[in-house]
DNA sequence: GTGAAAGCGCTAACAC
DNA sequence: GTGTTAGCGCTTTCAC
């Protein structure tokens, strides 16, 4: 590491040892909290440690113990039609991704392990793949939600420890957390029966990503069990302004419609604007049912009333996952799946 | 770095030189583009790397050079009144950390540096010390936004190469880039002027934050100028929730407001739908001026019009700047400020 | 132009 | 319980 200003380089563990009158060996015990260090020496290298102000370098240590003690989060995005600046906000733009981070946190930080975030569009893949295999962490939290995402391969390709956000596009080994989406949206579907609405639609999710396939075909086909069969599905890409134009677009054709499953809560924001606009009551004329719990569901009016994805709790199983298949090297891949529950609020 | 596959150590630079028949200081030239090398070598050299899949180990390597060629972005929050959650639900909901990303990527990712994000609440500030000072990265773009933040004098203290967002809130030796909020400030003030409006507020922003405190003063300032001296503000925390309620309060002390310029693009979303509730057309009844040309200023109705910071060109510069710091040691501090324009939209 | 050799700062056997 | 020693994988003088 470059330095600025002071010239000198970090202290050693070398030069503690030497104040301290011991062994570097015993310094590095005492750092690494080895057990059989004597008390009153143990004290006085901490004595040392304190004075002149010694920090292990990262660098050396990493290289004989092949540990770097923090892990990446990386955000994959394989799609080349948006640029950067749009993927960019779209993550800074969904609290989802704040959710993810909130949860891995709460797991990795009394491990002392670092987590660090990593945004990775098209272009960056390989800038990504290239600080994955050089080294700078000893695993990674890949979010990747687009069935054709070639970053989960290349990534287990690596033998880089790695856990998935979701069921994988591809059957490819690596252990990976999700929630079980269809349960999800029959929920959805199951309240707005009971609502006593029958001209049910939805806005469903981008239909290359499996949460937005299952969320839909969950939908489906537990009103096909209760016999409506003809749902009305216009697909936006998870945003809210997306939301807002498919709702547009399905009332325009479907003025009738009594009751909305919106595959998420930032689309369902959008949606709730354009009913907004359109004159509609919510849930009086439509009774709208959203999907995450995000914070967005509580930020609007009326409030949504939701599917409820443990995101936090899967992100810190996520983290105790890849701590695993760290620490146990030859570890079986796993997969975790949660249930998400109905959280019932104004809209429906 | 463990290997949860595989077993078999990653190769390494003398694997290559074997494979290749050279000497190690042969294959390190070649990986690092040193002149110096005979053309056939270079190629024979070349194609070992690739038969083998080498990939330099990056410990060893910064070990010797003291360079990781990564930098960090760090986004700090110093409040201890707010839990992880909500600090990371408020940066995974401003589009202004994606921006701010985007344009250091693009300066960054060019010169081959990766960006790693790290976001650091008062509870993390130690850990992230800590990451900084074993040397993970090369240099920290700091994001920090109060007055009391104490990370940037630690920074700085640390030696490790650093960039704020901002001018300090107290006078530190650190590089920084800045727009001229009071001058921002006052673009709103005589737009507003110049729309007729007379009876002027402001949703302020918090007064722990320059940020805040010169925006509105700026404002309040360029009125005095124009004779106007009773400017009711009201203070919000930069969020949508936040503007949403300020903006009700100041209607209810002040229901003949006919122009209101607001700290914030977010907060003026906010303050829009308070105003639509209430009835008041936007902008007939009352003008509304926001600030940061965000991606919300273009998602909302009325579309804002708003001063516009260019956080991409700032956050590049930002990073050109730890870029100059961290391969010339003993540079000097610096500061760049910028220039905010007013975009004119709907919304005034 | 290329190789030999000496570290970078740390950990982990292995002796004592 | 502590010290000695041999590397970890790479870069970089310094000879040749």
């Amino acid at each position: 590491m470059a330095r600025s200003t002071g010239g000198g380089r970090p202290p050693t563990l070398e030069q503690v040892a030497e104040f301290a009158g011991v062994s570097r060996a015993t310094v590095s015990r005492v750092i690494n909290a080895v057990p059989t260090v004597d008390p009153s020496i143990r004290e006085n290298v901490e004595r040392a440690i304190a004075a002149i102000g010694y920090v292990p370098n990262i660098a050396a240590r990493s290289l004989v113990n092949r540990r770097t003690d923090s892990v990446a989060l990386v955000i994959s995005e394989p799609g080349s039609r948006h640029y950067d600046a749009d993927f960019l906000n779209r993550i800074f733009t969904d609290p989802y991704f704040g959710r993810l981070t909130a949860g891995a946190q709460e797991v990795l930080r009394p491990q002392g392990v670092h987590l660090v975030i990593i945004p990775a569009d098209a272009p960056a893949h390989h800038q990504v793949l290239r600080y994955l295999r050089q080294g700078h962490v000893d695993g990674v939290l890949l979010i990747s939600s687009h069935v054709a995402d070639p970053l989960p391969r290349q990534v287990t390709d690596l033998h880089v420890p790695a856990v998935l956000s979701a069921r994988p596009g591809q059957p490819i080994p690596i252990s990976f957390v999700d929630t079980d989406q269809r349960a999800g949206a029959r929920l959805a579907a199951e309240h707005l029966l009971a609502r006593g609405r029958r001209r049910v639609a939805t806005i469903a999710g981008p239909q290359d990503m499996p949460a937005g396939e299952d969320r839909l075909s969950g939908f489906r086909s537990a009103l096909a069990a209760h016999g409506i069969h003809d749902v009305p599905a216009v697909p936006g890409d998870f945003t809210q302004a997306s939301g807002e134009a498919a709702a547009r677009d399905l009332l325009a054709r479907h003025p009738d419609v009594d009751g909305l499953f919106v595959a998420s809560d930032l689309m369902a924001v959008g949606a709730l604007r354009t009913l907004a606009e359109l004159g509609k009551r919510v849930p009086e004329d439509i009774a709208v049912v959203g999907f995450d719990d995000s914070s967005a569901a509580l930020a609007c009016r009326p409030q949504l009333t939701t599917i409820r994805q443990p995101v936090e709790e899967m992100a810190g199983e996520m983290a105790r996952l890849l701590l695993a298949s760290i620490r146990e090297p030859g570890h079986l891949a796993r997969s975790v799946i949660f249930n998400s529950t109905l959280v019932e609020r104004e809209s429906a």
